[in-house]
RNA sequence: GCCCUCAUCGUCUAGCGGCCUAGGACUCCGCCCUUUCAAGGCGGCAGCACGGGUUCGAAUCCCGUUGGGGGCACCA
């Protein structure tokens, strides 16, 4: 069993990743604001500590940032366990999941920091502060002025008793503070190396408002300390603030509020939206929501969503979230913001449905035909089978299952809703179709065995050899004369999955809309 | 203003000192296939921001410049 040859434990080089740490002891969590729609920045944060938990076999835990009372809501918190349902990011630890630091939503955490902040107050690592807002912005506005950095200036960190009466006497109220250390923090971050700030542009910052209320910058790290987070994966917006964090959870070690090692950060680039902005809420491109009622379909949004500041590499851009988690490395994570391309996301979706089991197509494309109007919300199995022998006609011919509607609509209207576009009418039911309509009609009448095969050889049969049009002529016609468009499904197939005598009434109804040939 | 950060085709990226006359994907443009549209196949346009170093050798390492992004809240 001894190796002589083996390594001391020490002497192997260590997991700039994990350090000494097991790999199932590792914890990421995703702690979104519930304020406005998910957006996909933030399901790309979601999806990137996803798939760092899933790949250490670790904890990914889900946790609700909800402190700010003005514009958090309770319709946002639902649409975002939803929306991570919908993709399919399961959670470990969280709402609705539970797990062993419960509860996961911070406004129900609010006994935990008022304790933890009275702790750091008394134990120095927090100070009051007296500073009336216009005081801090003159003197931040003379610093600036100055050339010198522009963050709180210190001047309540050590206020005699007499001050301190003073202030509390005009009736001021005091925020609570904490006291960084006159010193550089640095820190190496998993995806951009050494970062380190000195002291110079280290301030102390709010912890709790002159309200009581806590604020991020204490709740963020005092859970992550409690919830014994090993790795933090978040914004690059997040780094100047990553310093505090480092102290904020060196000190609760200190003081023995929290035992838990202080975690290993990794900042993601930004998604970009259109010009050079980072994508934000208000821009309507970046709701979650958008995707989803356009029918992308998890697998190709996620798919995109990984290819943005990842790769996995080889030349190969379609993958699983399995596969995603399987060979996923924070290291590999491209520093530089990227722009979300709507293009490509679709152009990966197309793809992914492409690979669809034709059955699950047809499942899927269900909400999108009944939202249309074109399935009852109960659909019956006639309704559904044919969705499903349609489905491969349409699944090469689609991007985004809200497509399915248009394409296939014409197969389950009934017929006094069924009509021809405009468009399509004026420019393929002239005059000189009109012979072919009668003969499409009158062959099409008589074919006796209604199989896609039998429907070519009549069709062929009657425009082609008989009239001599080219196919593209020949077909045209009758492609618009069914299908209402000039663009459809496959012909043949389409006219079996439509029957003989629908097929035949619309060529009828087609044959009504031809305008008399002008006499000349 | 101060601080942090980023820099390969239009876009997303591969590249971690010689395999690079820089590869792939999306977009766009041709051609093929073809009953429409797609899908598919083949081909094309297009890039290492700039300047210094280090090195026998730099897209790759270092410094600077320029440009972009972010932070400097009693938002998160």
């Amino acid at each position: 069993m001894t190796d002589p040859t083996a390594a001391a434990p020490d002497a192997g080089p260590v997991d700039p990743v994990l350090g000494d740490l097991d790999p199932a002891a590792v914890r990421v969590r995703f702690c979104p604001s519930p304020t406005g729609n998910p957006h996909v920045g933030i399901i790309r944060t979601a999806l990137f500590n996803w798939a760092f938990a899933r790949h250490y076999g670790g904890t990914f835990v889900f946790r609700i940032e909800d402190t700010d009372v003005a514009r958090d809501s309770e319709e946002s918190y639902a649409a975002m366990l939803d929306s991570l349902r919908w993709l399919g990011l399961t959670w470990d630890e969280g709402p609705e999941v539970g797990g062993p630091h419960w509860p996961y939503r911070q406004s129900r955490r609010g006994d935990v920091y008022v304790e933890v902040a009275r702790h750091l107050r008394e134990t120095g690592r927090a100070y009051h502060c007296w500073c009336t807002q216009a005081e801090l912005d003159e003197r931040r506005d003379a610093a600036r002025e100055a050339g010198r950095p522009s963050g709180y200036d210190g001047h309540c960190r050590d206020l005699t008793t007499d001050r301190v009466e003073g202030y509390r006497a005009e009736g001021r109220e005091p925020v609570l503070r904490f006291r960084m250390p006159d010193r550089a923090v640095s820190f190496t971050d998993l995806v951009r190396g050494e970062i380190t700030v000195d002291a110079d542009n280290l301030h102390d910052y709010v912890l709790v408002r002159a309200n009581g209320h806590p604020l991020y910058t204490l709740v963020n790290p005092v859970d992550d300390a409690l919830m014994a987070i090993t790795h933090v994966l978040r914004g690059e917006d997040l780094i100047s603030s990553t310093p505090r964090q480092l102290e904020l959870h060196a000190a609760l070690r200190e003081i023995g509020v929290a035992d838990s090692a202080i975690p290993r950060f990794g900042h993601l680039p930004y998604v970009m939206g259109e010009g050079n902005r980072k994508l934000s809420k208000r821009d309507p491109e970046s709701s979650l929501s958008l995707y989803r009622t356009r029918g992308f379909l998890p697998e190709g949004l996620l798919n995109y969503l990984a290819l943005l500041g990842w790769s996995i590499g080889e030349d190969r851009e379609i993958f699983s979230t399995e596969e995603m988690a399987a060979a996923f490395d924070v290291r590999r994570v491209n520093p530089n913001p990227a722009r979300f391309d709507l293009k490509k996301c679709e152009a990966i979706n197309g793809v992914w449905l492409r690979r669809l089991p034709p059955d699950e197509l047809a499942r899927r494309m269900v909400p999108y035909l009944q939202s249309a109007g074109l399935l009852a919300a109960q659909p019956d199995a006639e309704q559904l089978a044919l969705v499903a022998r349609a489905a491969p006609l349409v699944q090469e011919r689609m991007t985004v299952l809200d497509e399915a509607p248009g394409m296939l609509g014409f197969l389950l209207v009934d017929t006094s809703r069924f009509s021809v576009e405009p468009e399509a009418a004026s420019a393929v039911l002239t005059p000189e179709a009109e012979p072919v309509l009668r003969a499409a009609h009158d062959a099409l009448a008589g074919v006796a065995d209604w199989t896609r095969d039998e429907i070519e050889r009549a069709l062929r049969q009657a425009l082609v050899e008989d009239l001599g049009r080219k196919p593209k002529h020949a077909f045209g016609p009758v492609r618009v004369a069914v299908s209402g468009r000039r663009v459809s499904p496959p012909l043949f197939e389409s006219l079996e999955l439509l029957g003989r005598e629908v097929t035949v009434d619309r060529l009828t109804g087609a044959l009504s809309l031809v305008p008399a040939a002008e006499r000349s």
